[in-house]
DNA sequence: ACTGGTAGTCAGCAACACAGAGTAGAGGAG
DNA sequence: CTCCTCTACTCTGTGTTGCTGACTACCAGT
């Protein structure tokens, strides 16, 4: 991945990952398969482990383990509402920086 | 600010800063306060200099002193040949991002 | 002399994504 | 049976980034 990429996925990525699980319930290698298949080839998976770690220590997903057929448990990650409350302030943050962002590209070359 | 915003901003505000340089160019203390007026209302103004400190060694722009009327001289930054496929980049990498988030949007609530 | 606005610098901190190695379980090839 | 591959998760250390807070410095008006 680009350096450019991997500073903006900081911040970013954890509203990605929530949205994801706001669809349904997934454990990491999962949401990890996922994410590589649309786009984000180059994500390390170490990143998105870490990441259902912090989300889970701040309350955002509730956790169950699930028996897997080919190979260790899996960790099933499911949003509960303190995580669909976090979803929409990263949506409505979302939406004032995209909004401005683009401002500033229509505004290129002009003037 | 929120964190979130912080984080978001991260990977992103040097592309912005880049884009405010692609009108005009323009000194630190300046992009802060049209910044700040545009929205970013807690934007600190150390970042918005140290930022302009890495886009100078990294040489995405040229910078000129300038005497002020109203205070120390002006560090005035105007972004160069560099400075300009850098921020060709930046877009590159932010429609990327932008399109899967918004997909992401979209998806939500469906299925 | 003092305050307030202008303009820039610097040291220390916290959060985040990444790199890379390690631990384990299950299945198939040799 | 052993080795390899895929699945699934964990952990340590690193570099980049934005913020905090303090500092220097120049100028104008009270």
């Amino acid at each position: 991945m680009g350096n450019q990429m991997t500073e903006m996925l900081k911040g970013t990525l954890e509203g990605i990952v929530l949205a994801v699980l706001a669809v349904r319930p997934a454990y990491g290698y999962e949401i990890t398969a996922r994410l590589r298949e649309q786009g984000f080839a180059d994500l390390a998976e170490g990143t998105v482990y870490a990441l259902l770690v912090r989300i889970e220590q701040r309350g955002f997903v509730d956790v169950e383990k699930m028996p897997s057929e080919k190979g260790p448990p899996r960790k099933v990650y499911s949003l509960n509402q303190r995580g669909a409350d976090q979803l929409e302030e990263f949506w409505s943050s979302w939406s004032f920086l995209a909004e401005r962002i683009e401002q500033l590209h229509d505004h290129e070359g002009k003037e």
